[in-house]
DNA sequence: TATAAAAATGATAATCATTTCTATTATTTC
DNA sequence: GAAATAATAGAAATGATTATCATTTTTATA
């Protein structure tokens, strides 16, 4: 199945690098949305899924059920806003190797780990101090 | 709404005590079942939440993009094997603490991280290599 | 440039975990 | 034991995602 051009996975994929919200498939629908009309949805879900399997763009999931997108692939951290549901990069140096913590007693092969944080968020938090 | 009591949610509860496999909402409704044959999905959802609520057992997110429950709610934390789906427990003996890392730079308020490791499971691996 | 093969699309149906309804049943209180 | 109310069973609804399929685009080639 060779690899064909599409204009609309050009959009998403354009929308997706300029973007460091993290967006749902549903807020690349609603924007690609606003060049291709008649786009679906089911079109910006296989691409994006297409993409993550290329490993263009990283699917993140901070436990809200909803998969997000990410443009940056690099191994980073991301912290989710109980209040507002925002997703936000972490700016963590150097995360320890716990990879090689879980593999002591252990007699599987860990081949890494998920993880991510939550809490609330620089604006919500000023927010309910007003 | 004071509490009531019920078999059902007794059941339920008897049941995910001795299992250490964090089972999912369904796991639990087929073998609760067998005691009673009528007990509705619904209803093993609705305890599941309501003892997860009461901080009875904890709801335990491995990625799968199913709900897992274990009776252990001690801070600890879990594998998923990629090949069988198991979910298993590890033993780490002290867990850095990445909260304090992630704070540095945020300017929100962490409250905690969702941490899961996968990979092979011993068994899986035993049964790759033969 | 026309054409034909292959991939991508839009529209919609299907799936899967979970939640929500509602009429009925069980538990508790008096 | 009867009234009040929580819990249930069963079924429908939901929300995210995937699958299907007839039609349209892309692209390699004659």
């Amino acid at each position: 199945m060779a690899l064909k051009y599409s204009r609309q996975r050009e959009a998403i994929k354009e929308f997706l690098m300029n973007r460091k919200d993290h967006p749902t498939a549903d807020a690349v629908y609603m924007e690609v949305r606003k060049e291709f009309p008649n786009i679906s949805l089911g079109t910006v879900y296989r691409n994006l899924t297409l993409l993550a399997d290329l490993g263009e763009v990283a699917r993140v999931n901070v436990g809200d059920g909803v998969d997000h997108f990410d443009p940056n692939t690099a191994l980073h951290y991301h912290f989710t806003c109980r209040e507002c549901g925002c997703v936000q990069d972490l700016d963590i140096d150097n995360i320890v190797n716990i990879n090689e913590m879980a593999s002591a007693n252990f007699d599987g092969e860990i081949g890494g780990n998920v993880t991510y944080f939550y809490g609330i968020c620089g604006k919500c938090k000023r927010k309910l101090l007003s």
